[in-house]
DNA sequence: ATTAATGTTCGATAAATTTCGAACAAAGCG
DNA sequence: CGCTTTGTTCGAAATTTATCGAACATTAAT
């Protein structure tokens, strides 16, 4: 599998961010993440094509709010702490409980 | 001149309202508006075409985010309170804060 | 009544986004 | 080694978005 880039923090603008989460789909995928600690691309509570969801999980991780390791043949991802604690205070709980 | 609709904030998605925030040019309106209290659409820090200013205000609008009223021939735009105080907290800090 | 200021509406165009199927790649297992 | 699981990459199509000029509408000022 090939292995992951994570972006420097410093260089996201807020747009960006808000524009990764401006998809329902990629909400959802947030919202598990946060409840769930590590999932597999795999078990992402989402209902489209593989190659869809690997996009949503790019423009994520572009973003600069997810972290993505291999595990396997598998992709494992978890929220990215930093963000949101050090770069984007208070979005989480946004996430988390808003709508 | 028309007078302006705003939507009851009880139906606003999240993933709406991030989606609004997702280009700078309304993110830097919003911060203008947050500083400044009221501004006349005349009065705001863009540098686009009216038609295109328009359409990002009327974005804003029905995304909750901005109240509208009518003064002679201009509209002059605030903050919607509420939005970030009831519904969205924490969002109007990370719009202040950060990037 | 003209004119100026301000904003709206209407196409039109260009760019970005979402979505998918199909073909591919790599790891793990029988 | 073949097969399964999992994810990637590559077009392609459909949708949404951003942007603008030009024509219009409304209010205010001269």
């Amino acid at each position: 599998m090939k292995s992951y880039e994570h972006p420097d923090l410093e260089g996201i603008p807020l747009a960006r961010v808000m524009q990764a989460l401006s998809d329902p789909c990629r909400l959802s995928i947030m919202r598990a993440l946060i409840s769930n600690q590590e999932l597999a691309c795999n078990e992402l509570p989402v209902e489209v094509a593989k190659a869809t969801l690997n996009h949503h999980m790019s423009v994520l991780r572009e973003a600069g709010l997810i972290v993505t390791r291999v595990e396997g043949t598998r992709g494992m991802n978890v929220v990215r702490e930093e963000a949101f604690t050090e770069y984007f205070p208070g979005l989480l709980s946004l996430i988390e409980n808003c709508d």
